[in-house]
DNA sequence: GAACGTAATGCAAACGTTTGCAATAGGGTG
DNA sequence: CACCCTATTGCAAACGTTTGCATTACGTTC
């Protein structure tokens, strides 16, 4: 009949795009094979198997490379989520980006983020992997969340921030932990930096040089970081008996410099002839302000900056700065972090700073 | 027995120091408390606590607020890898910075960087915890690697680089995957992404529009992205008839940029008068040249840049640019990416952009 | 008071690894 | 051939959740 070679045809239609639905598109998420499966497929125990993919001398060389070769075949990859479970550890580090109780805001100053891309790399380079976090995920209780929770192995830091009592409860109930801040704080933690006086008195000491005697500073001396360069600051100016300094206390953004800047002038002309300003950011901030009232730099006001980002090699005038070594810094945070893993305590690090000399001063 | 007191003291002391030991430093990294535990501590059964922490409405009200009270008052966090595995799903979602074999380098352009943080605020958002990776880490097989591997649910890929074997196999292997790119390429992947063909004739038409006539185009067709800046570009100068476009073909960044101008104005002198730079470290980058040779912006040269950065708006002059929305791209991605959790395909999205007129053009 | 319905809770299996210990195989020695 | 030693492999338990199903408690209805 008519109707039943209808019937067939679309039963036939209908089976071949079964196949094609389970034999192709998703015979790609079939069960997922399991370390079991390859065992029985190489016909092995699944303890061989594991020790097998593990690189466990126990295993003959022989059945080793047989397993891994099949693993590699097809596709078999460890489930991370069991591994963690027997093995009590994560292979993962947290980075902890830290805020202020600033509203849900993204990062927009380039040299954290530089940092964090650094630390991605030395986390990788170690073979763990790098769990990008903050404070509005983690809460308050981060031993709980990262640590008791699974979550990562340690933890590091970005920004120290202008209240520690979260790192400080972190690290006395035990979490890994190291920060990015200033090194010369105490606490019961490790925190990597630079040496921030040093380069407060390097880049003030060149102002000086430079001929600026009336010297401004702009940033927030409430971060730990940014009073040791004041601290620097005013060592290197308290030496030399005809400087005169002031402080511009500025949120550290680039907008805000600009405008303290235009309001300085505004208000008392060009009351000044040398700025170090806490960040390249603010730096360049400044430096708009400067050049829209058209006063010459390095000539009227000589300008040094801090963090050497990209920018303060394009900006006109190129920018002087103390440049910090994040690709190291990366490094030394990622390491005394693995220490800590092993048992150790490592103490805090100070980093070396170049005074990296342009057109700005 | 004076032998005896003696010994009594010490056991005394050997008490006291274990009971220090115990009760205090190593009390807080004491057997982490398990759900089990905290269910006796209740009296009630795993089950229940597990329900109760969970919100699931079998548990009787009062009950479901008493464990929860007592989780928050031990601090305790459900071990996320024993979740993960049980539930077959991690509420992760990894990001993968998509570089093209390039030497293990870290990120320079912060308008990257900066599309990754907005994505992390919208990962956060969800609920979800981000893996921050890259192809160093994940290798070829990202669908063994995340998605087998149960490190992640889903995948963004950012930066679609110039070849996309890779993300085409991860998408017909079944992985979730959200890509910022070209959202005109075509493929087995949903694309988010500026309209960058429109971008391209709005940046050109407003050069144009200031008088411009003899332009030149900035950065490299061989990525999707830019080859539809390119052909805006190149098909609003032939609608205009005195117009003539040239292309000076370099990576993305400013320093190339810069050499690149440098070059041509030694060997054309000042063969131009407008330029479209692909991005605005490109842009920033012909900026400087182009003032180091006293090129006066924008009277003798028109500049439009791509993304703008925070530095658009610090520079001098400052730098009129296409602004890509970042903020709401990292919104998109995660929408999308949710979606293909959820069963659904979604489309590829172009997001608008707009022209930010600044003085540099 | 038996039967039933509903609300709340408990039991136990399962998720996929890793690893201490037991077991086996194979080869050498007395 | 019995014995032992070593090199290799397998067994089974454990990691801490979640959840289908069974069970209990308790009030209601016939």
């Amino acid at each position: 009949m008519p109707g039943q070679s209808i019937d067939s045809v679309l039963k036939m239609n209908i089976f071949k795009l079964l196949h094609w639905f389970f034999g192709g598109a998703l015979y790609m998420q079939s069960k997922k094979m399991k370390l079991a499966d390859l065992a029985k497929l190489a016909g092995v125990s699944t303890s061989t198997a594991s020790r097998a993919l593990n690189n466990n001398p126990l295993i003959k060389e022989e059945t080793r490379n047989k397993l891994q070769a099949l693993a590699k075949k097809h596709n078999f990859s460890l489930n991370a989520a069991a591994s963690r479970l027997r093995l009590q550890k994560t292979n993962v580090i947290a980075v902890l980006i830290n805020f202020d109780a600033e509203t849900e805001q993204s990062i927009d100053d380039p040299f954290l983020l530089k940092v964090v891309s650094d630390i991605n790399l030395a986390v990788n380079r170690q073979g763990y992997e790098l769990l990008l976090s903050n404070s509005y995920m983690a809460g308050d209780d981060w031993h709980g969340y990262f640590i008791d929770g699974r979550r990562a192995d340690g933890v590091i830091v970005v920004g120290q921030g202008k209240q520690q009592a979260r790192i400080e409860r972190a690290a006395i109930e035990g979490t890994p932990l190291v920060v990015w801040g200033d090194p010369k704080t105490q606490g019961e933690y490790a925190i990597v930096g630079s040496d921030n006086y040093l380069a407060g008195c390097t880049a003030t000491r060149h102002l000086l040089d430079r001929g600026a005697r009336r010297l401004l500073f702009m940033g927030d001396p409430a971060h730990a970081e940014l009073a040791e360069r004041y601290r620097g600051f005013c060592d290197q100016i308290s030496k030399e008996p005809e400087a005169s300094a002031s402080l511009l206390k500025i949120d550290i953004t680039s907008l805000a410099a600009y405008e303290v800047i235009n309001q300085t002038l505004l208000r008392e002309g060009l009351s000044f002839d040398g700025i170090f300003a806490c960040s390249d950011m603010v730096a360049l901030g400044a430096m708009k302000a400067l050049k829209e009232r058209y006063v010459s730099i390095p000539n009227d006001v000589r300008l040094v900056g801090f963090d050497d980002i990209a920018m303060a090699d394009i900006s006109s005038p190129s920018l002087t700065t103390i440049k910090q070594n994040t690709r190291l810094a990366g490094q030394v945070l990622v390491d005394k972090l693995l220490e800590q893993l092993k048992g150790d305590k490592p103490d805090s690090a100070q980093l070396d700073v170049e005074l990296v000399m342009r057109q700005s001063s």
